[in-house]
Parts: C-alpha cells; sequence; structure tokens
DNA sequence: CTGAGTTATTTGTAAATGCAAATAATGAGG
DNA sequence: CCTCATTATTTGCATTTACAAATAACTCAG
C-alpha cells in the first residue's frame, strides 16, 4: 500500500482512470469511447438535448463536446438540429445507427458494473454509488471559496 | 439525477474531476499541480524513488513523469541522480524547496479530504476508501482478458 | 570480454482537453 | 425595428497526455 493511498483524490482517480481504461479498450472496436458512450446513454434518456443540457448530465467541457458531436455525427450516429423554440440552441438526436450502438454498449456498461463490483453486496454498491454523489455534491460550487 | 448517475465508472469520474479541480485550483498560486503534488507525497514518504517506482505509486505514465519532473526540476523542487546501485535508473529527491512546498501542501490536502467528506462519519469515510482500493483491485489486469 | 536479450528512461509525435475569444441568435427597452 | 445585454455554441490556441520508437545501461551465456 503506498504513501498515497490515504488521500481520497487519489484513490478515487486511480480507480476512475482504471475501470474508464478497461472500458475504453473494449468498446473501442465498435467505433466508440467512454465520451462518445456517455453522450448516446445521455440520448437514450431523453433525445434531442441540447448541447449545454449534454454539458451539464455528461461533465465533458462544451468545446469538448462540440469537437466530440461533430465525430459522432461524421460517423452517422446522432445529427445536429436548430432548436425550433431558440434557435440559439442546437439539438442532438441520435440516429437509428446511434441507437443500435446503444444497444450493443447497454448490455457491456452493465457487465462493467459488475465485474467493478465483484464482491460487492448489492446494499455495499448501493452505499458506494450515494457516497459518490454525496462526495460530488460536497465539492458543488468550491471553487469561488 | 441524470440518466448517467447510476453509472459506477461516470459517477466515480465525475466525483473525482470535481475534486482535482477544485484541489489544483487552491495549489496553483504555489506554483504546483495535482501532479506535482503526488510526485511530492510520493517522495515524503521515500525520498530517492526511481522513475518507474514514481509511475507505480502515483499512477502517472511514465512518458507524463519525465516531463512532469523536468518542470519540477527546473522550479528546483527535486533533483534528478543517477542511481549508484544501476545506472540505468534515476532516482528522485525533494529538494529543500521541494520539502517546503510539501510541508505547506500536507495540511491543503488534510482540509480537502474532510471537506470532500463532509457529512461522512469516520467509519463510512473508511468503508468508502476501501471500497475504492477493492475496485482498483477488480480491475487489475483485466485490459487483458 | 563480447553480443543478445532485458530493463529504465527519454524523446517524437499525434490526439485530447480546456480556457478564452469569436460567432450567432434571442429578448427587452426605447 | 434598432441596439444592448444575455445566452448558446463554436473556433483558436496552447497545454497535457499517451503510445511507440529511440536511447542507455545492465546481465549473462558462451
Amino acid at each position: 500500500m503506498g504513501p498515497l493511498d490515504g488521500y481520497l483524490p487519489y484513490l478515487l482517480n486511480r480507480a476512475g482512470a482504471r475501470i474508464a481504461a478497461a472500458f475504453s479498450e473494449e468498446v473501442r472496436p465498435l467505433g466508440a469511447t467512454l465520451q462518445i458512450w456517455r453522450v448516446l446513454a445521455a440520448l437514450h434518456e431523453r433525445d434531442g438535448r441540447r448541447m449545454g443540457d449534454l454539458r451539464e448530465t455528461t461533465s465533458i467541457e462544451v468545446s469538448t463536446l462540440t469537437r466530440l458531436v461533430d465525430g459522432m455525427e461524421k460517423k452517422g450516429l446522432v445529427a445536429r438540429r436548430r432548436d425550433a423554440a431558440d434557435a440559439r440552441a442546437v439539438t442532438l438526436h441520435a440516429t437509428p445507427a446511434g441507437r443500435r450502438m446503444t444497444r450493443i454498449i447497454l448490455p457491456i456498461a452493465a457487465r462493467y458494473e459488475k465485474v467493478a463490483l465483484k464482491g460487492f453486496s448489492e446494499a455495499e454498491a448501493t452505499v458506494l454509488k450515494t457516497a459518490l454523489r454525496r462526495l460530488f455534491d460536497n465539492m458543488d460550487g468550491l471553487r469561488k471559496s
């Protein structure tokens, strides 16, 4: 056990990076990335989201998101549309190909949860997830203090 | 609560990113970064580590580490030395300035733990950290499966 | 004591990322 | 209807990062 093992930010980052790396490797042959999956998952829950909305739900920077969506559009996974209600905004829509990819990745994501949480009881898993949400909330708006 | 809120990798990444961002902002005026802090903390525990050793304990890629250490050397925080025992290796040593910075950041890191874990009991915090280590271990070597 | 194979670190290079400035469109006053 | 302040997205650019190739030094068999 290393010296940094006591630090929460380190433990968090380390575990997150490892899961992300494994997941990424698995979906790469499908032409997907972790970020692409995040966008697809968000659109799966609700299609036609705006960029700013996606930024919020995926925690991906808007500028990064723009370029990510550029790529996804080129791959035919999503389509941009001007929002009818407010023409400043763009709405994103999963194409049939996008939805097909979502259906393929959904079970993979589920399997990864299982692997990552191997040895955890249902209750322990819930506690962990709740703790991570609390942590996130605890850091909310701390940047201006 | 967003649609991704059920996914562990997302929760992990999101919480980790937020803590990292807040911590980074706090130590930036000192001329430090999260990565610099990781190296300093590792050297605080044991000075004279090799690059490969640091890679292991900090989870920072070796090539990234090389350039990070380049910068730290320029700032006078650490000094590279050829390992006397094995001249292929380089050992890293904190300078007085490096140790001074470590002493300054240590309490900041401790404070961040407190803020992040606000509302957590001692026991809950321990459970969370243990869970994160288990998670990390669960993903060990999964990449070749 | 020399060459083949191994280990440690650095460098080359291309992709990802994030901030800040630029662009585009809205809405409210006058 | 203009103009100004606001909101939404994109683009410019400099930094960070990671993989892979290059370098350097070790080990050991012959």
